[in-house]
DNA sequence: CGCGAGCTTGATGCCGATCAATGCATGTGG
DNA sequence: CCACATGCATTGATCGGCATCAAGCTCGCG
């Protein structure tokens, strides 16, 4: 009789494998990453995963689903940091003081694989291939963050919300989904939060889009027309 | 007779050790650590310590001086995205890719640390104190970035100003300098590309706490008159 | 069905960008 | 030592993009 206990899905079989996961390790290895991983967590849409000042023990990686991260000035002011999809790693902010220094919050029902942060430390001590992954993801999200930094910074409106189309087409297309036709997860604010704006303008420049012919647009339902339209909008000067 | 070479200053005796170094290493483990960053490198005033594109082979150890960090866009625009003093760690956003995927220039004559990140792997795979720390210096910078993308996204340019000048304060503080006197080693069209503001509204921003008697400024000499004032500006409703 | 959360769209206003002129410090060559 | 150039900073005037305020719409859901 199969238990009433989620089956077990292992990283060898796990279709985010690539995208999570080192490439070229042993049978052994993965066998010591899968014993690693072997707890999972569901969180329902508008639960956190965790909050900042929790302690940190794990870092996670989302299996199904979809989360945001944020953070919060003192004054109350929210600022959402990230959208994440399945294959990527959530929790690193937590490492460098033992307590998260954001918000993880679903969007919609998800479910992440839950890894324990001193396992991991110690088996990539011995793993060197996982060390250097770790690595990796973790100067990924520096050179992402800088990203952001650049939109918030130095680009206007219309061009924000172009990148940000874009890197989500972008993200959909490496998860061999459509990047032309996409359901957004998020509210107009939480957009607005992540990309420096209102919600509002986040409207406007939707329905602009829509009016050029670049975009449909339907409620969250967003389907791309002209993707070069929206690459030459997002970095005027190189596509126009 | 004494060699024309630098004269070697080790680790253990380096007074930017605290911050760049983790602690309860035995002597061993320092001897390696040593061995390790035995080369220094000088940048001079405006010259690179590395560019975008450039291959990734070391970390850099902030010994004496200040650097910049950017990153450019496809069209040119700049985004400064960091200000590093001694102690501080460079060259991060090289990992991912195994190229550097920013600028780092050198904003005074400047000495660097250089240490080669896979020496460091192989030697923090046996160290485990020197793994954990270079995974919260890593997580650190993350952080720092999410606090940025709260300065950009969410708050008006004097708020941004006075967080960017508490934070100044605080460093300099942490490396036992006066935190209420300082030389500002960047242009103010370099602070406003941090901030993401022009050097006009830098310039006035600074003219306005003058007058509000918060600072003295003179050029690049700043004294902060009053912290406590600047901690109200940056997170109005906490501290009004 | 009716309520409420989320979205769209319009009117207005303000903050910071832009444009422009001047000031000031440093350096360089005559 | 002065004349001039150059880079950086300050300050004023004006402009424009996005925020704000406000009203109505859509859709899912109890």
């Amino acid at each position: 009789m199969i238990r009433l206990q989620e089956a077990k899905v292992a990283c060898s079989n796990c279709n985010m494998r690539e995208l999570c996961m080192p490439v070229g390790l042993s049978d052994d290895e993965m066998t010591q990453v899968e014993r690693l991983i072997s707890n999972r967590r569901k969180t329902a849409r508008g639960e956190h995963l965790y909050q900042a000042g929790d302690d940190f023990v794990s870092l996670f990686a989302v299996r199904t689903g979809f989360f945001k991260t944020s953070v919060a000035s003192e004054d109350g002011r929210e600022q959402v940091t990230g959208f994440l999809m399945a294959g990527e790693i959530l929790g690193m902010d937590g490492i460098v003081s033992d307590r998260h220094a954001c918000d993880a919050v679903a969007l919609e029902d998800s479910e992440v694989c839950v890894m324990p942060f001193d396992k991991l430390e110690e088996l990539s001590a011995h793993v060197s291939s996982l060390q250097r992954h770790v690595h990796k993801i973790m100067s990924r999200e520096i050179v992402r963050d800088q990203g952001v930094m650049l939109l918030l910074g130095s680009m206007r409106a219309e061009e924000r919300l172009a990148a940000f189309l874009l890197n989500l087409t972008q993200r959909l297309q490496a998860r061999g989904l459509s990047p032309s036709n996409m359901v957004l997860r998020m509210t107009r604010e939480e957009i607005g939060s992540y990309l420096g704006l209102k919600l509002e303008t986040v409207s406007r420049g939707f329905s602009r889009f829509v009016n050029e012919g670049v975009l449909e647009v339907q409620q969250r339902q967003v389907r791309v027309l002209d993707q070069q339209a929206l690459k030459s909008i997002a970095n005027p000067t190189v596509c126009a």
